[in-house]
RNA sequence: GCGAAAGUGGCGGAAUUGGUAGACGCGCAGGAUUCAGGAUCCUGUGGGCUAACACCCGUGGGGGUUCAAUUCCCCCCUUUCGCACCA
């Protein structure tokens, strides 16, 4: 197969070559064309179906999955990158043998389409499958190894019939379930607004304020899995800190206790939960929310019914955010009511304040002024007695010499029986004696809320309920599902859902009782649909469940799971939620989706700015960077504003189109891989580009000019009487490799790994000018850049195909694998030291690789730089890292 | 306010079981090639002081531990992100 092929001979050709090549270069070599390259490279994938996955119970298997994306119409930067870090592992682990799953698909439901509706009369499917299809090919012009066939899109009927089965067998469980709960209201479109939809407490469309309206909703009861989505938080061990962190605040856990304040003068009392039972003698008032149910009853009869009254409304009337808002200040009404305090016997009022929260505990607090910081402020401004019931330790609490409340632990004073005990002592011992006494118990209470999925839109999934007028609600039977949009419905962006509007869709017969029935109107939450769509990949077109339970114990959990930080809480925390209810439906095994998180950082741009005339589009400038930039519109001075994520607004934003037209698929891979780790936000620069496309474009050339020589190269290296710089080269391949693997496994060096390749890349460039390099054959500069192409293979995929073809005969890219490398190989022959005295470096030495600790030492004090350094004084000792180092460390 | 992450040349970023700081890329400078420009190739490139060597300084600031600190500890500053009346 291999020509015999002296180096002479090859000389003798590469003169002549560098000859021609010096009057028409062009001519010769044939030019790096990317988009021949990678059209050509695609479209053998797809022929070959290289990608398609397959359960194999033999091979080790490995699922890599990235965000799949909302069909917005184009694909843009951060897309580009989120998928070019899959690209790269699902690349990699195939090359390391595994059988690997990287799917791709729809995240297809969502308001954006329906906008698109009312505001250009485009129907929401159409609009959404062109989208699918356009970004389907941009997608596909990247080169992104998925497996198409099983590509999911939530709006289809064949997905969205899984999500209402799910919901029933939820609903059958008592896991969903309707209540009433606000919604943000614009009077004026009389339509409900998403949240996004409300800028500073106005309708986005009109702009009249939005007014909360109480509606009956269907709620997924997250809260039944609170404990277990935060205990199982410590075991995902491949998530990132920060997003551990959020999830663990976002769930809330409070331990603590509930306790009955009676009520002074009449039946019953109010239950209030507490994290601090050990203040409860400091516990001088008690205030309720204003959506307290007892709230105005409290009130009625007392001098205090009407101011009560007015308070309750006016709160009530200033939105959630804006209640929220920092610096709110503390306001509150006395009710005329009194309760007592169990521990101390004293009656003490009742007040509403604007601050309790009625969602979270029981509405109620006992309020201990001294020792809460909320409390002292509205203790403060209504004159309320403060008084001290923990001393911390290195100083005395006196109340009316206090500026702020004492919010840490500390001891128990004046709290009867209990006084003397530390916080934590205090706190057992009394959630012990409440119950003892029956006053109370030990609670624990969650932030986290039940996650309400019912939106009043149309393109989503119908939530297959019926309202019978005899039987009431009734769920759809399963062998009706799928519940179907119907297709003809007005948009108009008024009033409620458009569903209401269809009656072909609405008046349907009861499935208990044949009767008239009203179907439900509302549609489920897109982070429904996004909820489980991981799992619907394993089996794409199953069709006698959501999925396939075989299938999911075979490529469940998925390995990594790859997008942006955005989503740390909603959609991971659902998508948990899911996993674990699903598996207590014996769905599937595991009871977490995502072994490994990966969340990438953004991608940005530096902005420019004009003082009048707001952001500008770096090519509409006037001026130049020296003399300063001027804004085409007034001429006035442009400042170069900061580095911030691309967005249309800021008008920063690079076309992920536009670079592949330019630059090729590869190009626009290798830069967002290379500029910065895949977690950190990425700095785009046009200069940047270029520099990756330099570095293809020099291996392309490299390829091309000794293209010929290296495909007649020797492949079998002599492993013995190798030349220095051979040795070397080879010593730097194996290297390579090991670094590479490294960076590639452990923490997804990327940068690193490229950077890596790139130095392999210019050891070999300097290796082939020299006549010896090509003496032995050709074997040493063959295996190296062989290496470089294996090893880019996962970044860069069209070039180094096209390449590997070129110049590697007898084996495939896909036969050939991830490289070994040889440890032996990497052993270096003579030891770099470092001499260092006093800490300071003061000369390098080389030593045979096999050298001893003392000849080492004693080359290291024969090395005249450090000699001088040594004149006259004494050492105190010598420290040396073996192989590394040595020091020498003087007296004094 | 609470929590987290980060701060390294002109720029993006390397290096952390403590052991040559600045890999790789960009930019810049010089050279080769070219009628010229571009492209390409080669060389250099943290700062100070030098003719050069040498030496000194240097990983946000200050202190500490150590033979040795970008890496570990304490204090502070700045930036970014998340949460924010959750009782």
């Amino acid at each position: 197969m291999i020509r015999p092929h002296s180096s002479t001979e090859y000389w003798t050709r590469w003169r002549t070559q560098a000859a021609r090549n010096r009057s028409s270069r062009q001519a010769m070599e044939k030019r790096y064309d990317p988009n021949e390259v990678e059209l050509k490279w695609q479209r053998i994938w797809e022929e070959q179906k290289s990608f398609r996955a397959a359960e194999n119970g033999r091979l080790p298997k490995y699922y890599v999955l990235e965000m799949f994306p909302y069909p917005s119409g184009r694909i843009h930067m951060g897309h580009v990158r989120n998928y070019s870090i899959g690209d790269v592992v699902a690349r990699y682990k195939r090359m390391k043998g595994l059988n690997v799953l990287h799917p791709m698909g729809w995240d297809a439901f969502g308001l954006p389409a329906e906008n698109a509706a009312i505001e250009r009369g485009v129907h929401p499917e159409s609009w959404t499958r062109e989208n699918i299809l356009y970004m389907k090919t941009q997608l596909k012009r990247l080169g992104f190894s998925y497996d198409w066939e099983r590509e999911v899109a939530t709006c289809s009927p064949d997905y969205y019939r899984w999500n209402q089965w799910i919901f029933l067998q939820l609903y059958k469980r008592g896991l969903a379930y309707k209540k009433s709960s606000a919604v943000n209201w614009c009077p004026s479109c009389q339509t409900v607004l998403a949240n996004e939809q409300v800028i500073d407490g106005a309708c986005w469309r009109c702009d009249s304020a939005v007014a909360q309206k109480e509606l009956e909703q269907w709620f997924f009861r997250t809260t039944a899995y609170a404990e277990e989505l935060l205990r199982d938080i410590d075991r995902l061990e491949g998530w990132p800190e920060k997003v551990r962190i959020m999830q663990r605040n976002w769930i809330g856990k409070s331990i603590g206790a509930e306790i009955l304040f009676p009520f002074a003068g009449r039946e019953g009392g109010l239950t209030i939960f507490t994290t601090r039972q050990d203040t409860v003698y400091g516990a001088t008032f008690v205030s309720l929310a204003v959506e307290h149910p007892l709230a105005l009853e409290l009130a009625r009869g007392t001098p205090q019914e009407q101011a009560v009254e007015e308070f309750v409304d006016r709160i009530k009337q200033t939105s959630q955010s804006r209640r929220g808002e920092e610096g709110m200040e503390k306001e509150g009404v006395f009710t005329g009511a009194y309760c007592k305090n169990p521990f101390t016997g004293e009656t003490i009022p009742i007040y509403l304040a604007n601050f309790v929260l009625m969602e979270y505990g029981t509405g109620a607090v006992m309020a201990v002024p001294a020792h809460d910081q909320r409390d002292f402020e509205f203790a403060k401004k209504c004159g309320l007695l403060i008084r001290v019931v923990i001393q911390p330790k290195d100083r005395t609490l006196a109340a009316d010499r206090m500026t702020e409340a004492y919010v840490d632990d500390g001891v128990m004073v004046e709290s009867g029986p209990f006084t003397g005990l530390s916080s934590g002592a205090g706190k057992e011992n009394i959630a012990a004696y409440l119950e003892e006494k029956g006053w109370g118990k030990k609670d624990i209470r969650f932030r986290l809320r039940d996650w309400g999925i019912s939106r009043q839109r149309y393109w989503g999934t119908p939530i297959p309920i019926l309202y019978c007028a005899r039987c009431g609600v009734v769920p759809v039977p399963e062998a009706d599902l799928p519940v179907e949009l119907p297709r003809h419905v007005p948009f108009t962006g008024k009033g409620g859902s458009p569903l209401v509007e269809s009656r072909a869709f609405l008046e349907t017969a009861c499935a208990r009782c044949g009767g008239a029935a009203r179907r439900e109107t509302d549609t489920m939450d897109t982070f429904v649909d996004s909820s489980w769509y991981f799992l619907r990949y394993v089996s794409s077109d199953f069709d006698q469940a959501p999925f396939d339970s075989k299938s999911a114990a075979y490529w469940m959990p998925v390995d990594q799971y790859i997008g942006g930080v955005e989503h740390a809480v909603l959609h991971l925390l659902y998508a948990r939620f899911f996993t674990k209810a699903l598996r207590d439906l014996k769905l599937v095994k595991v009871d977490e989706p995502f072994a490994n998180l990966l969340t990438q950082g953004m991608v940005c741009k530096e902005t420019y700015r004009c003082g009048r005339h707001d952001w500008l589009l770096p090519t509409d400038l006037l001026g130049s960077e020296q003399e300063g930039w001027r804004c085409p519109q007034c001429d006035g001075p442009v400042e170069k504003g900061r580095v911030e994520k691309m967005s249309k607004s800021k008008k920063n934003i690079i076309d992920p189109e536009d670079l592949i037209a330019r630059y090729g698929a590869d190009t626009a891979r290798l830069f967002t891989l290379f500029a910065a780790p895949p977690e950190k936000d990425l700095e785009w620069s046009d200069q940047g580009v270029e520099g990756a496309y330099r570095f293809l474009t020099r291996l392309w050339r490299f390829v091309s000019q000794h293209g010929e020589a290296l495909a007649a190269a020797r492949s079998d290296v002599p492993k013995k009487d190798l030349p220095a710089p051979l040795r070397e080269l080879r010593r730097l391949t194996h290297r390579t490799i090991k670094k590479v693997t490294e960076d590639m496994e452990e923490r997804f060096h990327f940068n690193a790994a490229i950077a890596a390749v790139m130095e392999l890349f210019n050891a070999v460039g300097q290796a082939a000018r020299e006549e010896a390099a090509w003496q032995e054959g050709g074997g040493v500069v063959r295996e190296s850049l062989k290496t470089i192409l294996v090893l880019l293979y996962p970044f860069v995929p069209h070039l180094v195909s096209e390449l590997w073809t070129e110049i590697a005969s007898e084996k495939s890219l896909d036969e050939t694998g991830w490289p070994a490398y040889a440890e032996k190989v990497i052993e270096p022959e003579r030891l770099l030291i470092v001499v260092q005295v006093d800490g300071r470096v003061r000369g390098k030495i080389t030593v045979p690789g096999d050298a001893s600790g003392e000849s080492i030492e004693a080359e290291a004090l024969r090395d005249s730089r450090v000699t001088s350094f040594l004149q006259g004084r004494k050492i105190q000792r010598i420290v040396q890292v073996p192989r590394r180092l040595v020091n020498i460390v003087l007296e004094g």
